[in-house]
DNA sequence: TGTTCATGG
DNA sequence: TATCCATGAACA
């Protein structure tokens, strides 16, 4: 470890504690369902695995090779079958220059292959065994699972979890979610809580580079970046924008959605207008865009001249340019002094403490470090300081685990109020009394199953 | 062991 | 200019 200072390495020392603290509490289980759903998902994985030898696709498969030789589950073999021995145009080509047949992939050609659909299909049942139910049921002990959390694996010192890994289960996709997070329960008086940092990274930034115009969007709820940066991109008024959606998490589908993915935040990962175009050209199609009034995106689009996606590239080179040299101009000189300080000394360090270097990184690693890093640090000093108060008033109530930006609590029906109200103090208050660097407020997004509930019922709470 | 695919922030 | 950080499974 390198940390530069005490405070740092007592942060890590503390961490480590705390996280084995949640290690040693693991979550509970629902072992009965685990196993049923597992069979069940086995025979629905037979049955479409039957399905696909009935396909026209499968009888090529069989035409290349002996049948004894042919695996389902063979990406080199799909990827012959469907753009070699049906000369279907490879719609996508991997690093290494080979087919790729990633779901992506798939999904293009899915329509004009009966069979393709099938294999997606298995793949998602799979995952789901593998990975999840398999990982649940090898890991468990006596109906209890405890994840670990490591301080000592990631580059820009963040954390990262291992069997099972409690950071990425299904969350985005709906079935998949209610499926595998309903495996989790709560123990018995109990509700699941998960409390989660609002825009922590975007904090974080605008603590290192003081860029006035982020400061603002961060500062004023009457503003909106994600908003204004869409409004750019698709030539369009306020009252062109689609409604406010009040829960923003779950605005898919919505223009300032791709405004907010396809474009700001890969602009603050590095990327560039020109891939960025493509993302967002393709989301316009596949999400159905229209304007408030009802115009179809590419419709309006056309009618500010650009008709296909080498103009909207023109287009979105210029709308880059005044990203990063009208709007956030003092974020690009950050990013240069930082990336230049980083070429003079060979390390770059955070506001925590810690340093990065001493190997070679590229440049959007060395601009990312300082955001990724500090804004994990945010949280693992509310799970540390939580951890010590819920121990120091003798609460039954328990950590579980941490998610980069939340933290998953077991909480005691009776406390519930009480660790609310802790959590929110030290997340939005005393953590920034601790750390003077952060000159933005801080919010907190709290969601809670049901006494007795499981992961997959989490309800967004009102805070007042 | 490297590559690709899936999952998350 | 050319999207950051991970874990895990399966195949080659």
């Amino acid at each position: 470890m390198r940390a530069t200072t005490q405070e740092a390495y007592q942060l890590f020392h503390d961490g480590a504690l705390a996280l084995a603290r949640a290690e040693y509490n693991g979550i509970k289980v629902d072992l009965p369902y685990c196993k049923e759903t597992d069979k069940h998902l086995q025979n629905r994985e037979e049955a479409m695995q039957s399905l696909l030898k009935e396909s026209e696709l499968y009888q090529l498969w069989g035409k290349m090779m002996p049948p004894t030789e042919i695996n389902l589950d063979s990406t080199k073999q799909l990827g012959k079958v469907l753009f070699e021995v049906m000369e279907i145009p490879p719609p996508i080509i991997t690093d290494k220059g080979n087919y790729s047949v990633s779901e992506e992939a798939l999904s293009i050609v899915a329509p004009e292959v009966p069979g393709v659909q099938h294999i997606l299909d298995i793949r998602g049942i799979q995952k789901a065994r593998s990975t999840y139910f398999g990982g649940i049921l090898k890991e468990q002990f006596d109906g209890v699972l405890h994840p670990f959390f490591h301080l000592n694996k990631v580059k820009t010192y963040r954390s990262s979890s291992s069997r099972i890994n409690f950071q990425n289960l299904p969350k985005r996709d709906p079935f998949m979610m209610n499926m595998i997070r309903k495996a989790f329960s709560a123990r018995p008086g109990h509700r699941l809580v998960e409390v989660d940092f609002g825009g922590i990274e975007v904090k974080v930034s605008a603590c290192c580079h003081k860029d006035p115009n982020m400061l603002k969007y961060i500062r004023d709820p009457s503003t909106d970046m994600h908003r204004d940066v869409s409004q750019d991109a698709f030539f369009l008024s306020l009252e062109d924008m689609t409604p406010d959606n009040e829960d923003q998490e779950k605005d898919i589908g919505n223009i300032r959605y791709v405004g907010k993915n396809g474009f700001t935040f890969a602009q603050f990962y590095g990327d560039y207008f020109g891939n960025c175009a493509r993302i967002m050209w393709n989301y316009i199609d596949s999400m159905n865009l229209v304007t408030k009034q009802g115009v179809g995106l590419y419709d309006h689009l056309a009618k500010h001249g650009v008709h296909n996606l080498e103009d909207f590239k023109d287009h979105l080179r210029g709308v880059e340019d005044i990203f990063w040299n009208v709007r956030f101009k003092k974020y690009s000189a950050w990013k240069k002094k930082t990336f230049k300080k980083y070429l003079d000394t060979g390390y770059v360090d955070l506001l925590t403490g810690f340093r990065c270097g001493g190997i070679p990184l590229e440049k959007n690693q060395v601009l990312n470090t300082p955001i990724q890093g500090p804004a994990f640090h945010c949280l693992l000093w509310s799970l540390i300081e939580t951890d010590k108060e819920l121990r120091r008033n003798n609460m039954k109530s328990l950590i579980l685990g941490q998610i980069h930006d939340a933290i998953v609590l077991d909480v005691l029906d009776s406390e519930f109020d009480n660790v609310l109200d802790l959590l929110l103090n030290i997340m939005c208050k005393r953590l920034r009394k601790y750390w003077k660097w952060i000159i933005v407020p801080m919010e907190v997004t709290v969601e809670a199953s049901p006494v007795d509930g499981n992961w997959s019922e989490l309800k967004k709470l009102k805070l007042n």
